[in-house]
DNA sequence: TCATCAATAAGTCAAATGCCTTATTTTCTA
DNA sequence: TAGAAAATAAGGCATTTGACTTATTGATGA
């Protein structure tokens, strides 16, 4: 089986690659990419791989953007994911733009071969945590039809007009001055917003009360 | 681990807890059920067992419906779905129902073991071919309206790799050890990007980087 | 009317942050 | 191939923050 890997970061691409060794009676890796830009160009100007291992964060082109182009060129090309970024929206853009598995880099090498050969037999590799936010993704996207949003946490008045503040990163004094009370009574607020969202900062309370649409 | 069945044919039923046998030191089934009905009931009157083993096609209460009872009941129990069916309708309202996990029946009952601890660590066991059906389903589900626009204030990609991990609230020490760097580079980093986003605290960041689509 | 809760205020203390300087290595490009 | 840009690393220092404690007031509701 011909695989290709597109990974900007040399020291892990040797890394795998060398790691693959063990298994060249299977695996030949073909193509080693530096960037999304080059594999593009190279799944264009060579013989096919069976399976691309694509990185997402690399400079030219990134890889769900490759992944996009050459699935519309090449629909027939496996492309796994494979990076350390787990976030529900690289995910989700990856299977939108066509990639066949999502494989994290922590992944033993063994687990990455058999993710190619599943892919080559029409499954998808996914790791655990992947897999289960796929599954939330699909239900999510599925309701979002009679979907008003998130909980609200019973965030008192007072408490959402603090998080207000914090979104626009005004500190406990410019926030007590906007509200016109002591910036003490803004940090006690602020310890009771952490406890009912449970977060213990200040960015993860207003990303976690934008996602819940408390505050816009 | 505690483990339960549902499942009406008797033949399968005692040839999968035959088969458990072998791994009578980590699971204990607990109990059997004929029908959904009857798994309801279970549930509802003993001790919750840690996962459910699911069979779709059963008199009485189905797979799905005796799933989505069990679920809004009890969030915190996990559901495999275990069936020889792989049609995208079931696959897809089993998931609405919210079940953990889709295994089919001619897994080698080693794979579902594994699927039964992958799902207590938060993952989601499926078959390969399930997998790819729910790739499929949510690229499907989800045709996106993807629109562009904003500056990217010259960020370099490892400051955008920064502002990721920012954005979930990872301090210094945290984003450093996501990024293999020291923390010192971490903060030298993020000094670059209030420069370049003319903002002075991390909230700032992560909200122009957001309004600019720098990041999502 | 008694209890609960939201809002207010004040304080301690360790840890995290923002702002500054310096310096080496790597990567890219003119 | 030389210089620029980016990434890396380290440390100082004042300020801010997060996690505690304690306490008073006013409103809501059972």
């Amino acid at each position: 089986m011909r695989v290709a890997i597109a990974e900007d970061n040399d020291y892990l691409a040797k890394s795998i690659i060398e790691k693959f060794s063990i298994f060249k009676e299977k695996f030949e890796i073909v193509h080693r990419a530096k960037n999304g830009k080059e594999i593009v160009e190279y799944v264009l100007n060579n013989p096919q791989p069976d399976v691309i291992l694509m990185d997402i964060e690399m400079p030219e082109l990134d890889g769900i953007k490759a992944t996009e182009l050459i699935n519309s060129a090449f629909p027939e090309l496996k492309i796994i994911i494979l990076t350390v970024f787990d976030d529900d929206e690289k995910l989700f853009n990856a299977i939108l733009a066509g990639a066949s598995g999502y494989l994290l880099k922590d992944e033993p090498i063994g687990k990455i071969a058999e993710g190619i050969e599943l892919v080559l037999n029409g499954g998808a590799p996914m790791s655990a945590t992947i897999a289960s936010k796929t599954l939330n993704l699909l239900k999510n996207s599925a309701q979002s039809t009679n979907n008003q949003g998130g909980n609200d946490f019973n965030l008192s008045r007072r408490e959402i007009e603090i998080l207000e503040c914090l979104k626009f990163g005004y500190d406990y004094n410019k926030t007590a001055e906007k509200l016109f009370i002591s910036p003490f009574t803004v940090r006690k607020h602020i310890e009771n917003i952490y406890r009912k969202l449970q977060v213990n900062n200040k960015i993860q309370a207003v990303q976690k009360a934008l996602q819940n649409k408390i505050i816009r």
